[in-house]
DNA sequence: CTCGTAGTACGAGGGTTATCGTACGAGTCG
DNA sequence: CGACTCGTACGATAACCCTCGTACTACGAG
């Protein structure tokens, strides 16, 4: 594991026995937390969250993201003065087996019907 | 078909093109909601409004029917006085396959993990 | 140390949601 | 018809959520 967290700026993960499929859902009704999620699956690694495309401002994609990990869909952290954000597969895998690539799918199918770029 | 639906009262459903994930997800996301269609999905058959035993007023519970089916997660129909309810399993399963299945399974899951009476 | 970049904290505005109570409408049963 | 049951409509309230702007902190580069 590349330890290259940033020491002495952990961020507050709920536990994989916390995380509620409430929550998840909730995180995931939201088209831009759906985007970013998805984005995150396809990448299979570490993205900042700079790195996101988003038209709202960077306050409120603060918000996103910290919904996105209060609910325990993705696992931050700091590397130096970026954050970077990890989908947390193994844990949702764990929780709820084939739930992720179930909406993961059902996120790409729909993008295909609505002609959307993504 | 048993076309006993008291006619002169339909209910406004979105078409199956029209039904939105985001939609659906955030339909789900609320306990209660999800309850319902976890108790409707058991069933396998329509059940009456009436027939939920939930903890709020009969005015709340119109609430989440009614978000539950112009989400198009369920398909309401009036037969005499009793207002029914059954899945719109066919038109999920066509437009995102597996996923209803999924997101049941991972409630029934959780369920168990809670020690809920599920 | 200074500057720039990445992101946070806080507060406010505006919209949506969950809940309720009361009054009402539609069917059914006597 | 009259009473009863099922569910709706409407208004109110409180909570929540998305969004923003501004002021701020943390880190890295020079």
């Amino acid at each position: 594991m590349t330890d290259t967290a940033t020491p002495g700026r952990a961020l507050p993960h709920p536990d994989r026995a916390e995380i509620r499929l409430e929550a998840v859902l909730h995180a995931l009704s939201d088209p831009m937390r759906l985007g970013i999620v998805r984005e995150l699956a396809a990448a299979e690694a570490e993205l900042s969250c700079s790195h996101f495309d988003v038209p709202v401002t960077k306050s409120t994609t603060t918000h996103h993201f910290r919904v996105l990990r209060e609910s325990g869909v993705i696992r931050q952290v700091y590397r130096g003065t970026a954050k970077m954000n990890a989908l947390r597969r193994d844990d949702l895998d764990g929780l709820f087996p084939g739930l992720l690539d179930s909406l993961l799918a059902a996120a790409d199918r729909q993008s295909v019907r609505l002609g959307d770029a993504g």
